[in-house]
DNA sequence: GTAATGTTACGACGTCATGTCGTACTTATC
DNA sequence: GATAAGTACGACATGACGTCGTAACATTAC
């Protein structure tokens, strides 16, 4: 399933939707349009109808008003957009990037005690492979 | 300095800067446009004017020919789109990712020993905080 | 010096993504 | 049946992207 990146505003759906399962198009709106009372409907149905297309959201219509539910997690999204990116952008390869990240302190000290953990955590359970 | 994502035919170009410094258009050119002997002429300058524009690159214009050199490197480049992407995706914390990635054995080993090193080196050195 | 060649500067355009709305149709409620 | 709420989707304005064409200019060759 190829991820391109999702525009700002299905964007902010999919994060309304990896907070709460099972959402209608009206709750949606009402969350993101509250304020203008137009006639946004229209708007967020078509944001609705385009992720469900690209597959990110799957929808249950068994009942008159349909429910939406996210159906690419926010993990899953993330992590396939980092992959992009890095692909694009350093063959692959991360180090080069933490690297960078470190120096110019702009991963947290909190960050770097989870992701110090979370390397351990990997070298004792899942040992080597490649 | 807003670094608004490039477009791959930008990306294109500062891929050569990134690996040879100076170059002309025509260098370029004969290297991303080598097939159709067209007019590309005026691609090739229109992208490195919009590079220029955006402070990717700077020029060198004492000669005639100008001469072309990235401004930005590859790292800091880099090291900036992920911090966008974290900070849109997860709050701007970068242990999601890493975890993603480590489970997905998207980082090879070698990498990964990097990264701890990397690290390791951060604490001892620097202590910092924020 | 004039013509020919190579270069820069930039306006313009087709195409596509994005965000938005309006309208037509459908189902529920009374 | 009439009204309200919802869905489906065509349409459009805007802007980014990749591209080209042409005008203006410097350099080189005659």
């Amino acid at each position: 399933m190829k991820q391109t990146p999702l525009p700002d505003s299905e964007l902010a759906i999919m994060d309304l939707l990896w907070g709460n399962e099972w959402l209608t198009a009206r709750q949606i709106r009402e969350q993101l349009y509250s304020h203008s009372s137009k006639a946004q409907h229209g708007t967020v149905q078509r944001l609705l109808q385009r992720l469900e297309e690209k597959g990110y959201i799957e929808r249950d219509c068994s009942q008159f008003v349909h429910q939406f539910r996210a159906k690419v997690s926010r993990q899953n999204y993330t992590g396939n957009q980092l992959e992009m990116l890095a692909s694009k952008l350093t063959a692959g390869s991360f180090a080069p990037l933490i690297t960078h990240l470190v120096e110019k302190s702009k991963i947290s000290s909190d960050d770097i005690e989870q992701i110090k953990a979370i390397l351990d955590e990997y070298r004792v359970a899942g040992g080597k492979n490649d």
